[in-house]
RNA sequence: UGGGGUGUAGCCAAGCGGUAAGGCACGGGGCUUUGACUCCCGCAUGCGCAGGUCCGAAUCCUGCCACCCCAG
């Protein structure tokens, strides 16, 4: 019998991922991850709460269960990673790495040292072998595909990883979990950063990095407020700026971070400068192993849940330049462009820098 | 202290005697395994202050205060 350690989060979604393992005959695991050791602002710590789904989802599933900790992988690989980011002045999705550096790599080789033939979660997609590749497909419901954040995978990794929910949707998921009489099944879907939660950004990011404020200007130069420090924004941002107040009425909105003076550029209205035609990216992961050409058009997403854009991907030493068909608002570096073919996620690589306006 | 102008929520801003529009900001939700965007809801018993006229005043009158502009 195959034996498969399941991620599991204490959520509606792996618990059924290990439910319907279990039912398909395989010598099921399931395994809780504690990356994350400190509490929120409420001084509440969510994983004894998420460890206690786990054990009564187990229990009624029939499978034995364990917790693993890998706060210090977490530490070392993601959120160092992430701090970095923000201090470079980007915008990191640190969700992408976690999943390349610690679900699919620490745990993964956690797994297989346990025994295990393969490694599943809770993901929206869906995993296709063909021959000796393994394709990762998006997930049958659309709304909830979470390939974006899978794109930073190798073929190896995908091809040792189990995606049990990926072809349903969320209504019927829930609903089997509550004909199963799973305890999470009513549990509302968590959000935030993984393995951390929903937090208050720029409180907590302040815990991590020292504020330095400086001043909100226009494209022209003018100051029209003060800002808390570069990494508390991102582009495209309107909420927190804090700035109103002009006869003609508007929004403002985060157009670019001036490091060197620090100072946080601001436009008034949609203007041009919050609008990209391309891109250009870090090294690209590809999941298949290789690139599909030189030179190809292709589906891309420059940040999670957007719909699909059309593309010119064109292949460089370090990277790649999308073009896209369209201009695109707020492409911020740091997020992923990650490329589709249809319903196959291809990869994808990390926005560098955002071209033209 | 001669003349003119303006004072409505944190910021803009309607209103011109009939019982406080709207926008931005902000707050709370929704959406969402990053950060954002977005959507929904909320947000002045009170209109610089004090009197007065009137059935009724932010709107009219009087006085005062503050700020701005032009003269001196």
């Amino acid at each position: 019998m195959e034996r498969v350690v399941v991620g599991m989060s204490g959520g509606v979604d792996s618990s059924v991922a290990a439910l319907l393992l279990k039912e398909q005959g395989y010598d099921v695991v399931g395994v809780f991850m504690k990356n994350w050791e400190e509490q929120d602002e409420e001084g509440v710590c969510t994983a004894a709460g998420d460890y206690d789904d786990v054990r009564r989802v187990c229990d009624r599933i029939g499978i034995p269960y364990y917790s693993v900790n890998f706060a210090k992988e977490y530490w070392d690989r993601v959120f160092s990673v992430f701090l970095g980011e923000y201090e470079a002045g980007r915008t990191p999705n640190p969700d992408v790495l976690c999943n390349s550096e610690i679900k699919f790599k620490a745990f993964l080789d956690f797994a297989f040292k346990a025994g295990a033939d393969y490694l599943a979660t809770g993901h929206y997609a869906r995993v296709q072998k063909n021959g000796g590749t393994a394709r990762l497909l998006r997930a049958a419901d659309q709304n909830k595909d979470q390939t974006y954040f899978l794109a930073g995978l190798s073929q190896s990794q995908i091809s040792r990883a189990m995606f049990p929910i990926g072809g349903m949707n969320k209504q019927e998921l829930r609903q089997i979990a509550k004909e199963a009489g799973l305890s999470t099944a009513q549990k509302k879907d968590s959000t935030g950063i993984c393995f951390i939660g929903e937090r208050k950004f720029k409180q907590f990011l302040m815990q991590y990095l020292p504020a330095r404020p400086g001043d909100m200007v226009t494209p022209q130069g003018k100051v029209v407020g003060r800002h808390d420090g570069l990494m508390f924004y991102t582009l495209g941002q309107r909420r927190g700026l804090g700035i109103g107040g002009a006869p003609e009425g508007g929004r403002w909105f985060v157009a670019d971070k001036d490091l060197e003076n620090n100072r946080l550029v601001v436009t008034h209205g949609e203007t041009g400068l919050l609008y990209s035609k391309a891109l250009e990216t870090g090294a690209l992961n590809w999941i298949g192993g290789a690139p599909p050409a030189a030179s190809f058009d292709c589906a891309v997403k420059h940040r999670y849940r957007q719909p699909d854009q059309r593309a010119h991907v064109e292949l460089s030493k370090d990277g790649a330049l999308i073009t896209f068909s369209s201009r695109q608002r707020a492409v911020t570096p740091g997020q992923w462009a990650v490329l589709y073919d249809g319903d196959c996620c291809l990869g994808g690589g990390i926005i560098e820098t955002r071209i033209g306006g």
